[in-house]
RNA sequence: GGGCUCGUGGCUCAGUCGGUUAGAGCGCCCGCCUGAUAAGCGGGAGGUCGGUGGUUCGAGUCCACCCGAGCCCA
């Protein structure tokens, strides 16, 4: 007779196929008709709170893999926590302001551009921010991330933008925003400034000239500097060394010239240099702080200073410097050595009265005027042509300067700022821990915060300009009038409103008194935008806590969001806005690369959503050491898919040997398990308390590693396998039936709960098929975390099960070799006979005897005394079992045939069927 | 060029205060099973720890330099 019916075979309809793909959807549209994000809140309501403030993305295009593995890594975080009992709401907001954004719009708009307002093209800028947050949004909840996505935040939120220009308001307040020139990127055909992005390097032709610059003290020796815009010589306020560098003084006909050493033997061939003859060689730190005159005019001076940026590249070794005309000369030459920042250029490109005779003159015009001036004064070395890369304009294709304009700042040393925002630093964890020397190092060394941007798509700083005077000043009642109205209406209103309804009765210029007031068009940086954050999310909230309990962003953000966000929460409140700050790394390829569209390794997540499904890029996130860059690839997701293959059968195998089992009446209490039982639970607490260990301290891939291994080495290819016996054999609701189904039961809770962070939809889906719960919610995202209970590990199974195993895995070498000799094939086949010569062993071994058959699988185990012949710790003998096999159970028995009802079939099995053994 | 970070078998990770033949999972190879079956089980082969040079009785683990990669600046 065929016994397979009387056997508890598993029983399941969870699918050993996932069809993520398309299953995923389903899960998304349950979660939605639940209300996932309000349930799971009001499930969780009175408990503490645990916030986590999000970054907002972007909103400028899809999003990709960094930006997913941003918001799964929050999820998890949020998810975790949830599990815990803490209350987690979580706001998604988005970045929407600023030049990407802009720069797309005008671009698309083309021409049209040029006859729409400002106001017309702020609200083409707002309909494509709000167009990619719709698509981001979709995007994010597609990978599962729980959140408020009906009420994110947006930074062109008039209460948010309101909030922006109260940060201000508190600046402004303290004193600490004020204006000064600064160099930006200029084309003075379009009359406009630019950003970086906008500009185009291409090859151009400079003229390339040698100028002598002579000592104050000393007008027989001169420093010589290259330079290849002659034009800026005007502005010349300083001459940059390398304080390390060696330099040589030369000795020219009856003149001294210094020159870098590296460099002597090239300018000397580039400016003919026949005879010349070095008298000594010294360090650039040696003439810091000399005095020069001026190339142009005879009563400036010009400075030495030292800066490291100095290279030996090109040139002399000896730079011009003009921070009016230059990025590096104002970092350099204004901001660390406070040389004047000298810019006598107008909107049009032509020099002003501060250039003396060239007023008036343009300076594309200006360079063979200026040579020859040089030349009449004999300071001009050489004279050439040179065609280097040069930056252009994107629009008019025409080569753009550098012009210094007047900028508003806001000051990081006024009121101790920089302090006290290095003091927030302290008060903070920063994990890793190395963040935290990396933004303290940013923060100690950022110059002061340029705030103002010549753009139209930004909050507006609402700064006014006397007509009269030409003073521009931000007065504190246009501020605070211009706040209510934003309120309402949104910051469009700088643009649309006029000067009657922008500014209040009664304000003056503060220089003139006028009251031929101008509104202005700057806009705020937008760091300042998400910088606000704090304000107005965060403490804008009822359900939120200030400070925060985290944020996690990538690591480069410590100079981003973290920099910004901390800068003005200490401005306004004292305090750091975060507890925590937690940073990743980056995506890159298989070979460590960065992803680019050029190299073309981009790898979308849609794309894996679409292939894998949005579990496995989870699962991905949870194995892989996020703190560094991490590496992705297809070959690399298809090893997460064998993964998550065996995390799912073996979900699958637990859920079909529990179809029968409820917890509340078959439970066996842990007292009264079986020893192998008692075993497995020991090992789960041991399981759960590592596990909670690594989610506390965000280390989710030891978790990761820790579950896979606890599922492939102690369940799968173990304890579920050598439990069979006892499942399928034994009586359905005998003890040793009853205490397995226990176990495997809150195992597979617990394993399923602390993965459910991560395997999100699989989760839910193992969850909505354990239909035997005793109470149910509608969905595990609010299940408590698995608790680890001490008195649930027995230390004496513990230890004999360590021997017992020791012994197993020579057991298993010895069954293998009979296998390849042919003796055995199932190691069910065998019988084993055990030896060991180490007392403590071999007693373990003996105790447990009956507990082997089962641990080994196998038909028979005998332990035998110590035969005196061997050293070793255990020694196995296998040989085919005895006797015949049962057809039910398949163990090899020398009883079989002894009822005459059940001629095929083993004493257990019989007593089975008689309903004799329970 | 500067600040910070990373570099262990094909892939993903472990390697405590420096100490016996560098661990695991996946993949790979060989085999078993057919009562988890587009599953399950067993066995095995792969690293000398990016490179070089130091410190030490002893270094993947400390130091220096170099190479490669990344983030942020310049």
């Amino acid at each position: 007779m065929d016994y397979k019916d009387t056997l508890n075979l598993p029983k399941t309809d969870f699918p050993m196929r996932a069809n993520l793909v398309k299953k995923e959807p389903k899960f998304l549209e349950y979660w939605k008709e639940i209300d996932i994000y309000n349930y799971t809140l009001k499930e969780r309501e009175g408990k503490p709170l645990f916030v986590l403030h999000d970054g907002p993305p972007y909103a400028n295009g899809h999003i990709h893999l960094g930006t997913a593995m941003n918001k799964i890594l929050k999820d998890v975080v949020m998810k975790y926590k949830t599990m815990r009992g803490y209350k987690t709401p979580y706001i998604p907001g988005w970045d929407t302001h600023g030049l990407p954004i802009e720069h797309k719009v005008t671009t698309e708009l083309g021409e049209k551009a040029k006859e729409m307002s400002a106001s017309e093209i702020r609200e083409e800028c707002e309909n494509f921010a709000k167009k990619f947050i719709e698509i981001q949004k979709k995007e994010f909840i597609r990978l599962g991330v729980r959140g408020d996505w009906d009420n994110p935040y947006l930074t062109l939120d008039p209460k948010y933008e309101a909030k922006i220009l109260e940060v201000f308001k508190t600046l402004v307040k303290k004193g600490q925003v004020y204006r000064a020139k600064k160099p930006i990127y200029w084309c003075h055909h379009c009359k406009t400034a630019l950003a970086e992005a906008e500009i185009e390097y291409h090859d151009h032709e400079s003229p390339s000239i040698y100028v002598k610059f002579p000592f104050e003290d000393d007008p027989k020796k001169f420093v010589v500097i290259w330079t290849t815009t002659p034009w800026t010589l005007p502005a010349n306020t300083g001459v940059a060394l390398h304080p390390d560098y060696t330099y040589v003084e030369i000795k020219v006909s009856s003149e001294i010239w210094i020159v870098a050493k590296d460099l002597l033997e090239s300018f000397a061939k580039e400016a003919k240099l026949k005879r010349y003859e070095v008298v000594r060689e010294f360090k650039g730190a040696e003439l810091d702080g000399k005095l020069l005159i001026h190339p142009i005019f005879d009563d400036k001076r010009s400075r030495i200073f030292l800066a490291d940026f100095v290279s030996m590249d090109t040139g002399t070794g000896c730079v011009h410097s003009a921070p009016g005309h230059g990025e590096e000369d104002y970092i350099y030459g204004h901001l660390k050595n406070g040389l004047d920042v000298v810019s006598p250029v107008d909107d049009d490109g032509r020099f002003t009265k501060e250039a003396g005779k060239y007023a008036g003159l343009h300076i594309e015009d200006a360079n063979p005027i200026i040579i020859e001036d040089l030349k009449k004064k004999g300071i001009l070395i050489a004279e050439g042509k040179i065609t280097h890369s040069y930056p252009h304009c994107w629009r008019c294709k025409n080569p753009i300067i550098f012009r210094a304009t007047p900028q508003w700042f806001i000051s990081v040393e006024k009121n101790n700022f920089r302090e006290k925002t290095l003091e927030g630093i302290e008060k903070v964890q920063w994990i890793p821990e190395w963040g935290k020397n990396r933004i303290k190092a940013m923060v100690e060394e950022r110059p002061d915060w340029c705030i103002s941007r010549q753009r139209m798509w930004g909050v507006p700083i609402p700064a006014l300009k006397c007509e009269d005077c030409g003073e521009e000043f931000i007065d504190e009642r246009v501020l605070d009038h211009f706040i209510e109205i934003v309120r309402k209406e949104g910051t469009n209103a700088w643009f649309k409103l006029s000067e009657k309804e922008l500014i209040p009765e009664g304000v003056k210029c503060p220089k003139c008194g006028s009251t031929h007031l101008k509104k202005t068009y700057n806009t705020f940086d937008v760091w300042i935008d998400s910088g606000s954050s704090f304000e107005a999310v965060v403490r804008s909230r009822d359900d939120h806590k200030f400070p925060v309990d985290m944020y996690l962003e990538g690591s480069d953000q410590h100079r981003g969001w973290f920099q910004s966000s901390l800068w003005l929460s200490v401005a306004q409140t004292g305090e750091p806005p975060y507890k925590t700050v937690l940073t990743h790394g980056f995506i890159k390829d298989e070979q460590g690369r960065a992803m680019s569209k050029s190299l073309g390794n981009v790898i979308s997540p849609l794309e894996i959503t679409e292939k894998y499904g949005a579990d496995i890029l989870r699962l991905w996130v949870m194995s892989v050491d996020y703190f560094n860059d991490v590496r992705m690839s297809f070959n690399i997701m298809n090893q997460q898919v064998e993964v998550y293959k065996k995390i799912r059968n073996t979900f699958r195998y637990m859920l079909g040997n529990t179809h029968d089992f409820y917890p509340d009446k078959d439970s066996v209490p842990f007292e009264k398990m079986l020893f192998v039982d008692k075993w497995m639970m020991g090992r789960l607490q041991d399981l759960i308390k590592r596990v909670t260990q690594a989610y506390e301290d965000y280390e989710f891939s030891k978790a990761y590693s820790a579950l896979v291994k606890f599922i492939t080495n102690e369940l799968s290819s173990f304890y579920l396998d050598i439990t069979k016996d006892r499942l399928y054999v034994e009586a359905k609701d005998s003890i040793y039936r009853r205490s397995a189904q226990t176990v495997i039961y809150e195992v597979l809770f617990a394993l399923v709960k602390m993965f459910s962070p991560f395997l999100t939809f699989t989760a839910e889906e193992v969850y909505q098929h354990m239909k035997n719960l005793p109470r149910k919610y509608k969905t595990i995202q609010v299940e408590m975390w698995p608790e680890y209970d001490e008195s649930k590990i027995d230390k004496n199974v513990m230890k004999e099960m360590e021997t017992i195993l020791a012994a197993r895995e020579e057991v298993l070498k010895t069954l293998e070799e009979a296998r390849s000799k042919g003796v055995i094939g199932h190691s069910l086949d065998a019988q084993v006979t055990l030896w060991s010569e180490k007392e403590s062993v071999l007693e373990v071994l003996k105790s447990r005897e009956k507990e082997l058959e089962e641990i080994f699988i196998v038909s028979k185990v005998v332990v035998e005394d110590n035969d005196g012949e061997m050293g070793e710790y255990v020694k196995v003998k296998v040989e085919h079992a005895k006797g015949q096999k049962c057809q039910r159970c398949w163990k090899y028995s020398e009883e079989i045939g002894k009822d005459p009802q059940y001629p095929d079939i083993c004493p257990r099995c019989v007593a089975v069927l008689k309903g004799e053994r329970r």
